[in-house]
DNA sequence: GCATCGAAAATGTGATCACAAAAGAGCCAT
DNA sequence: ATGGCTCTTTTGTGATCACATTTTCGATGC
């Protein structure tokens, strides 16, 4: 529920492990279901049992993995009802957050959002489901960076890990070749300083993935 | 992130160390900058140090405590920033949270909360703080277990997590001695059926008392 | 062919240990 | 008295091990 902490020199074991599992998950280079176990991450990390369980716990804690009674990990397999609420949450939060941007959104920011969104349409058009889902994240955090909200932000990735395997199974499934067109609604928003359209486009974006998957 | 597990009959060694640990820091047990050991917490709990750091570990993942560069742990000391951050999060959540749980507020349910509002009456006279902060909580949770939605419902919880120690750095200090006047309008608009009136008063209620401490 | 039972392999849990780094206590010089 | 230095104690980290449980897989019987 923290952000992810940045060590400036030390990167305790622990933690690459934590880092390295945490990105697999959110950028859907995981399955939903699929299993994993700690002499597993322990062999692949190269490490003891001992840091990959502390990093399992640690993405057990945060919703990115389940642990059956057994202590058994995998990543989760979400219900729609559940797939529903976060849904509902990214929109409640990221909404303020894209609020809370907009004062400070300047035409720097505005650039850079427009470049990471021509490499989207690329990725689209190589059917990279995984980079897609990584650049996408990257749009929305490049904007949320800027409302100087950071606990806010820890939430909303929070959510987006939760969600990791889950949209790649949707992203995977539907094959889509057109970018997200809710992305320019919310440049154009940002531009004009508009701030009910800008809320709108948000909350359009972040719902319009999810609920054909839980519809 | 995980609403806190609840097995039916086993209890693993580090899931006992983290609810009691999560309990108290929620409760405002703890002040703000207090000081853990694994090994003291190891001794409290009779455990050896494995449990005791992995529950440490996942409340730093929720944070309910901060981990300083050389692994020491703490309850954190938050700015005002970020106190106002947590504040406003709870806002968003607990007014979403109120709002689904209106449709199925029967009178079973108004009942319940009014007597737990009279409970905070008493510990209130009391000068128990973490009374108070307990009583206040169950308040909250019994009206949003209401609402179906356990993601929801544990991103509040973690927010009143990182809460906890600084709730009781402000409930000792300000010495009140009236009862919650917003509960009793949340329970007016549950009876009323007034959604609107409903969201205002959870807004006013999460906010008030953090207002004055970060303002 | 298929279900069932049992042995073997795999897995999570928690304790213990060695080690390095950090914090603290005590001491001396100024 | 106070500031700085060293030595001792405390503390977190990660590895390894034993144990209980679970899972898996193959053999056996019908």
């Amino acid at each position: 529920m923290q952000a992810a902490p940045k060590p400036e020199i030390a990167a305790s074991a622990h933690d690459r492990v934590y880092r390295g599992l945490r990105t697999r998950i959110m950028h859907g280079q995981m399955a939903p279901g699929q299993a994993l176990t700690l002499r597993g991450i322990g062999r692949e990390f190269d490490v003891s049992m001992t840091p990959a369980r502390e990093a399992v716990n640690r993405l057990v804690a945060e919703g990115a993995l389940t642990m059956s009674s057994s202590g058994r990990v995998s990543t989760p397999e979400l219900s729609n009802e559940r797939i529903e609420e976060l849904a509902a949450l990214r929109a409640l939060i990221e909404v303020e957050l894209a609020s809370r941007a907009l004062p400070r959104a300047h035409i720097a920011l505005i650039d850079r959002l427009q470049t990471i969104n021509a490499t989207i349409a690329d990725v689209v058009s190589n059917r990279d489901s995984v980079g897609y889902i990584r650049t996408n994240l990257e749009f929305h955090r490049t904007l949320y960076l800027r409302a100087q909200a950071p606990a806010m932000l820890a939430m909303a990735e929070t959510v987006w890990l939760q969600l990791g395997p889950t949209m790649r199974a949707l992203y995977g499934r539907l094959r889509r070749s057109e970018p997200p067109q809710y992305h320019r609604l919310i440049i154009a928003a940002l531009k004009a300083g508009d701030e009910p359209g800008l809320r709108l486009a948000v909350r359009s974006d972040v719902t319009q993935g999810l609920r054909m998957l839980a519809g």
